[in-house]
DNA sequence: CACTTTCCAAGTCAACTGTATTGGATGACG
DNA sequence: CGTCATCCAATACAGTTGACTTGGAAAGTG
């Protein structure tokens, strides 16, 4: 066989010039000829890789949704890590139930349900441009019935992950009493509130830190101890 | 002066075959030519009636903004279902304080906040088609300076009057005791909430029903009764 | 060294875009 | 009755788009 040559590496080169257009461009404003300038390739090159744009798109999208997946998990992993010595970099929402709830198993759900959500909002420049390539694919899977299918898979699952998070918490005791609602329903709450917050963060209705906050806010009601 | 059109009118009719195609096709997938189509005029008349496709994409966006907000103020004003105060055609921009200084003892602010979330949600065909113009716009101004502006002066006077009803539903004694937050953080979280939520049912992860249904739940714990 | 398959640059193509221009119809006003 | 601003259909135009074709360079295998 002649010429070998590292497609998956040739692919991800693509799709990060395509995210780098998208984020600042949007995502129907990008042509084939923009993405294979921005990776500093030929036209032909990128058409050789791939065949259709909706093809690239579609890798594009999914690569970058398993990107984000990888980026929380390490957020999630570096919470059970970390006992020894606390950098600065503490979470401020209060000094409640985390260091006793450490005693049970792993990191306490409500740590590792904020870490999830904060990783979803737009807080630094990388989760930014995750972001704001996210919200050009949301507009997109409107009217395409493809991607519509990503997210139809993909949001149930996350949901039902961050409802696992609430019914240990629970059994912990660690949330709310009286006022709980299903832990799928207040799951799926959750999302979309991130989701609402990091749109009107993109448009710059609030910045970054307003909408964590806001976010701890919600949180905090959440699991008021009481 | 020869020739006397309403131009308006034609503005309008020009406007809604816009957001015909865009609730379908999305607005970047729209052309000059689609639009004209739509409407059954010719391309130059439409050209006429808007000098460049920024200008009818503009008009098209503050009327469809002033749409929902007026068919919200009539569900407001269904609410106070006295045959008193009649529902002017108002040209206001928002929903403002208008109502509240009226609610002197009108409906309780808990139904009108209701009213108004609700009236936010694609539950019906209606408001299906704003929302998904809504959406398509929200994509566009991401990386549109120009239309961030509207978003930016919009969403701080709607949060305003949330907050405002949160407020007096506070003094009557209607909202949850003990954990309650800063009624403008609130009402940011409620419109977040409520935008979640219309993209999710936009993209089939849920229903309408599931939708309203949820923001629902939310509600109740938001006026919990102790 | 052939030789075949992969790789990819350049060019072509038809379709479509927003905008500008042209020319004529209409109807109100002097 | 003219006459002129308004209205608008038709067409032209320059540019961009995604997809396709062509031709040849590169490299592993025989």
């Amino acid at each position: 066989m002649p010429k070998k040559v590292d497609h998956e590496a040739r692919r991800l080169e693509i799709a990060e010039a395509l995210w780098r257009i998208a984020s600042t461009r949007g995502l129907d404003g990008v042509s084939l000829r923009d993405v294979a300038a921005e990776a500093d390739i030929s036209l032909g090159r990128l058409q050789h890789y791939f065949r259709t744009k909706d093809e690239m798109l579609l890798f594009a999208l999914r690569h970058i949704n398993s990107l984000a997946d990888q980026r929380i998990r390490e957020r999630i992993g570096a919470l059970a890590a970390g006992p020894g010595s606390g950098t600065g970099t503490d979470t401020g929402t209060g000094p409640s139930a985390e260091s006793e709830a450490e005693a049970g198993q792993g990191p306490p759900p409500r740590a590792v349900l904020r870490e999830c959500l904060m990783g979803m909002l737009p807080l630094d420049e990388k989760s930014r441009v995750g972001t704001l390539v996210g919200a050009a694919y949301f507009a997109r899977a409107i009217h395409d019935e493809r991607l519509r299918e990503e997210a139809r898979e993909g949001i149930p699952r996350l949901a039902e992950f961050l409802a696992s998070l609430l019914r240990s918490a629970r059994e912990r005791g660690e949330t709310a009493g009286g006022r709980a609602l299903d832990p799928y329903t207040e799951a799926m709450l959750l999302i979309s509130l991130v989701d609402g917050l990091t749109a009107y963060t993109l448009l710059g209705v609030q910045t970054g830190e307003e909408a964590a906050q806001r976010l701890d806010a919600h949180l905090d009601r959440l699991f008021a101890d009481r």
